[in-house]
DNA sequence: TGGCCATTTGGCTAAAATGCCAAATAATTC
DNA sequence: GAATTATTTGGCATTTTAGCCAAATGGCCA
């Protein structure tokens, strides 16, 4: 492949890795609701603070949320909420996977 | 996070995942275009076959595409089209990432 | 059957991603 | 300024992913 070629999928490659772990699935679908703070993540998520924060790094390097500090507390938002457009993709992949489950089992 | 919740995502996250690279992201765009065998695809990415019939796997396993066999080769193709959608929201934050680095530039 | 092509699978090493704890930063309040 | 709260960062162990080679499998044809 071209190295322009190459060059041009990694990028794409990049912002979808970026959504391509539950926590952060999660994290898009709260942020596309309403923006929330670390903190409210944190409480629903239930993991380490730490760990919804590097979620959030990883989103806020990729371009798909953006961050806005107020008083002590960090609010994150979606920065392209087209995002949303790929869970109803995916879940059109699941309904195709279930089906087939149905099929194989006969 | 409910461990319904949490299953739900992780369903949701491993269709992602498995767009989440480079090679695969072509192999996508490729297939949008026609079907093709594991050959052709091969040819066009310049790795190592079994490199790309893992690519291939990986994407098979999620529901993305799906394979046929026709005599001795395998023609894959997409299982779902509007996978394709992904990359126009995709370009967008791309898109929006360079407007930024221009901002920051000043 | 034997040989050839296309593909998959096993195995292995190197690299990247996860998630926790602890420490560092930053803003707030007393 | 010290204590408190919110968040980020560094470090580390564990797991997952990637990609190559070599071997196995399956189809085709002489």
């Amino acid at each position: 492949m071209e190295p322009k070629v190459q060059a041009r999928f990694e990028a794409r490659a990049r912002i979808i890795k970026a959504m391509a772990h539950p926590t952060r699935l999660f994290i898009i679908e709260e942020l596309a609701k309403e923006e929330r703070c670390v903190c409210d993540l944190t409480d629903m998520i239930g993991a380490d603070i730490s760990t919804v924060s590097k979620h959030l790094s990883v989103m806020k390097n990729a371009g798909i949320v953006v961050d806005e500090k107020r008083g002590s507390q960090v609010f994150y938002k979606l920065r392209v909420t087209c995002i949303l457009n790929f869970f109803s993709c995916v879940e059109a992949v699941l309904k195709e996977n279930a089906r087939e489950q149905i099929k194989w089992a006969k």
